[in-house]
DNA sequence: AATGAATGAGGGTTCATTCAT
DNA sequence: AATGAATGAACCCTCATTCAT
């Protein structure tokens, strides 16, 4: 054995380690919330505690790197929805649905919270997602599927509600109340009744008014 | 000054603490989450951390007062809904609207873990709360107002959603949002449109459903 | 009811509340240890616990308290002893059997330790029951009844060893064997067998050196 | 060095702090009773507090470990009282004056409550412990050394009473007096003289008879 | 003189993070 | 690069003691 071979087996290990603690971080933020034991996460990742810290440096690199690899998934789910459908609303609604089902939505304010306003992975995956679904939004609203007061910010937000999940619900039943308020709230979506109060925030001007 | 006056006057004095300790548990409930430090509790309501103790023996006591405190307002909500509106669903959006500005219902169900599920204080006002609005539902759904599948446990789930503070978005747009959404969630129940998917759950089958 | 009444009735009060404190803390410095909460002890008193804090100063006023009342029934004891027995070894007998059944003795060591040695009512009823006991001790041994090795030191020593409580056994048991094993010192201490080892102190010297 | 010897290395700096807390715990749950801070055992042991929990879990483990460790002392010196005396009698001295020699036994029933009644560990020496001493008293007590009321019970209880350090007593003459108090007690075993009052217990009526 | 309220310090325990191997 | 041990700070809760009425 080489030493370049030690080196790229060593390598390898370790990327190994990188991506069972990813998944385990995902899995018990999900499950026992965002502040689960940091060596609970390293033993079902079944390493030592050092090694998490090696890799990702304090509880919120690791609350980073899972909110970073949920990002990329949300914004497959963005590029899917759009590819799949022509109408832009069946389009928004696919996106929506399929957010939810990414069972990290759940957990994802609190981690994106540790995420920089501008860090630069973050505004590179979020413009590319916020792109798709600002499209899909103005499409709609100009073919009168949807509400003129509608703003991206709304559709943000509402994910971020819709996936909390709910103390004292069955998980089982997470998910299907999260789906079923969802129809509920796109039927709200739908042109007509009294109009909207409330800021009508476009994304430049949500994120300017972040806390 | 009599007798009975220096005792009322030293009781007035720790029924004021004990309102500072209610009112400062509740903020801090809803700003900063259940698990709150109690230390930071009794240091808001200007107190030592033992006079909070003798109060409410335990976290689990304060958060059962806090918790009773905000059925109560709950309760004079729903009541005054009712008689203020002819019209079922007008009721229904000012009582839902009116519990967004109490701000409780976010820690509500936190809270509510506290107390046992056959608490009688708890019972009692909450069976009140319940009959008035499931009475306005059903009014509301044979008038033809709202969808045939809502039911009563969307209201309380949907009022826990939208009165959970975003996090990330500033203090002054949390209540404006929360409203704002509720519009969309109200145009979403009147009839017409897509059919909700998920379970429809009246009161004792979601209480039956919790975990 | 003139002014001198109420004086009067008010210390008659006052006295009582007093009693009631000195029973009640004897009680539970037996049944649960000499560090039982002092609150306990003025809730059992039926009094506040700054009644408590007014009569004795302190966890150590009290406990001084107990401990000289224990001391003076054990001076009654002593004197009963000599008086009902012509042989000074029945009469120690009898003496140390009697102190068994005071219950206080069990916790006496610990209170004692709160009496300064050179308290000056400790002084007094503690040398009234030393010269009665070193006298019954002298007699004893010059008439050949016990070892000449035993020193009033002995004495007090194993009173206290054969008082304390043990630990996991129970209630009602801790007398019959506190007596019990007493019938197997005194028969021990009978002339004959092997010498004892250890120190020989009289009551001066034993004082001399203590802790 | 090798990666073995590294693990090895490590290992031995953690037992020897467990050791020191052993040690440690032993010797300031024998001189302060067994409520003392856990962390004066930490910092006498020259460690942090939180290294006290990872070792022990908490105060009941602890004390649990100082147990089993003081009864493996123990089960040795009866072996070694039995193998090194013909005379039953003889051992049986040799055997009492060993163990209040240990110091522990003061302690051991508060410690002994914490471990389980049927903790296996326990069971085992104490059961090696048992059969040893009560053959030593029946070989005795049939050759007529020993009087015949004794029982099993009485050695242990009495070797508790003997080890309890006296309150106010120079730490210096605390082992003196105690053998002293043994001598005294073993003279008391010879037969003859008035008999015993109280409980005749063997082994198995005193445990079913603890509270 | 009596009361109940309030306080702060202390001990138990957990866990994020650092260190030595 | 990986490990497990060690640490100390933070939080929970209790209780001796003081204070205000």
């Amino acid at each position: 054995m080489t030493r370049e071979d030690v080196k790229r087996q060593l390598r390898a290990d370790a990327r190994r380690n990188e991506q069972q603690l990813l998944l385990a971080a995902r899995d018990l933020f999900i499950e026992r919330g965002a502040q689960v034991p940091l060596e609970d996460i390293a033993a079902a990742a079944g390493v030592g505690i050092a090694t998490l810290y090696r890799r990702f440096g304090d509880r919120w690199g690791l609350a980073r790197a899972v909110a970073l690899a949920a990002l990329e998934q949300t914004q497959a789910a963005a590029r899917s929805a759009r590819n799949s459908h022509q109408d832009p609303l069946a389009a928004l609604t696919a996106y929506m649905h399929a957010v939810l089902d990414l069972r990290t939505s759940a957990v994802m304010p609190e981690l994106l919270d540790q995420l920089a306003e501008d860090d630069p992975q973050r505004l590179e995956i979020s413009s590319a997602i916020n792109s798709i679904i600002e499209e899909l939004i103005n499409d709609a609203r100009h073919q009168g599927l949807i509400r003129d007061e509608l703003r991206f910010a709304d559709i943000g937000l509402l994910l971020v509600r819709l996936s909390r999940p709910l103390i004292g619900l069955k998980d089982e039943l997470q998910l299907p109340y999260a789906h079923r308020h969802l129809d509920l709230v796109l039927a709200g979506m739908r042109p007509g009744g009294p109009p909207l109060s409330g800021p009508r925030f476009t994304l430049r001007e949500l994120r300017g008014a972040r806390g």
